[in-house]
DNA sequence: CTCAATCTACGTGAAAAGTCGTAGTGATTT
DNA sequence: AAATCACTACGACTTTTCACGTAGATTGAG
């Protein structure tokens, strides 16, 4: 069996170092490069040839989500499993239909982390226990309307004034639009996100590294 | 010189594990326990000759904050360096009053943690270089009455509660008092905190572990 | 061309948040 | 005994959010 070419990718550097040392026992998982953000992440794509991409969902300068995106366009061949510190179903949901082949907690053990590496450069699936739990709780739930849609780029932009503490009006100036607008966007977005004020805004903008 | 023995606490195995790894090629430093929350910390604290404490802030059960002033209280010997995504004056001069022997972002680099840990276990203050810049541009602010003081009980418990999307009515029919109480104590926190709105509290909450 | 998605904008009215205050009570400290 | 702090509570007022909608312009995909 050939070994695993791997790409880390987070903004914390010891986390880096961390996976680095953690996987550096395993004779048949070798971490190929390293990343600071999703920009370095897809650039690194372009050069190497790896299999499986361990990335943060939390990052600045081009977030989890948007690389995600980019690396199921362009390098399809490569597996993504997401780190993340949340275990949200709705999120791992929106995550699954992105292409995401793992979520992993970072409350997960080396040998969680490895057997995922594993089962995922294979072509499957891996979620945390803990997540797949959530997953099915939320399934057997009425379901059908309760898919989580992914933000618009205006959406985007907006939820990150709302998370800054700016008021309708103030984020209608800074984008040369009403702030009547503004409201339809903020409405939009909580019915998509599905949490009913500002506070569910922010904490989502929060935990999935918008801000 | 005697090895220094350290403490590592952090929710995330990941790091926990990371940390290990990184710490287990240095000859002085050794790693006599772990923990996942403050509690744990606490316990081993009282158990073990602890010489460093290295504490993630943002925890489950007993978060960071309240772990470091149960530390300086009860165990005066042992330093602690706070271990952080966020790189906030505002809650560094906090964490230094309390007693904090050092403030590391996890996006630092392996040389920083080891001489970090070395620089603090000789009675020592360590603070990130990137910290320490973001405190000489607040210190040359007028400052005077711009000092962060620690939250009171009630107010973490309240401020979790906003961060947890409930409104004043719903958050004084749970705790049974008045909703216009709940109101003063959410304006006492934004005063405190240096905010002015819900969503500069819930950044606030989220960053710094309450929730 | 048609359709769907996105971004734009507005009406109305109720609810909540935010801005000024003031003030009593109980516990602790000085 | 006096002062301080934490917690409680309210009045009056302005601004913002939130819940219902509707709807035109543009753009890209099929």
């Amino acid at each position: 069996m050939r070994e695993i070419h791997l790409l880390l990718v987070d903004d914390h550097q010891i986390i880096l170092d961390g996976l680095k040392s953690l996987l550096s026992n395993q004779e048949d998982i070798q971490v190929l490069a390293e990343a600071n953000d999703g920009r370095e992440a897809l650039r690194l794509l372009g050069l190497l040839q790896i299999d499986v991409v361990l990335m943060d969902i939390d990052m600045p300068v081009l977030n989890g989500i948007d690389t995600l995106k980019e690396i199921r366009k362009l390098y399809k061949e490569a597996k993504v499993i997401i780190l993340s510190m949340h275990n949200e179903a709705g999120m791992i949901k929106s995550l699954m239909d992105l292409g995401a082949s793992g979520y992993l907690l970072k409350s997960c053990s080396q040998h969680e982390l490895t057997e995922a590496i594993r089962w995922v450069s294979q072509g499957n699936r891996y979620f945390s226990s803990d997540v797949t739990l959530s997953l099915l709780k939320t399934s057997s739930e009425p379901s059908g309307e309760s898919r989580t849609e992914m933000l618009t780029e205006r959406e985007t932009e907006i939820l990150k004034l709302i998370a800054g503490g700016f008021s309708n009006r103030e984020i209608g100036d800074k984008l040369f639009i009403s702030h009547r607008t503004v409201d339809t966007h903020r409405t939009n977005l909580m019915k998509k996100i599905q949490v009913n004020n500002i506070a569910g805004l922010i904490s989502y903008a929060i935990r999935y590294g918008l801000v």
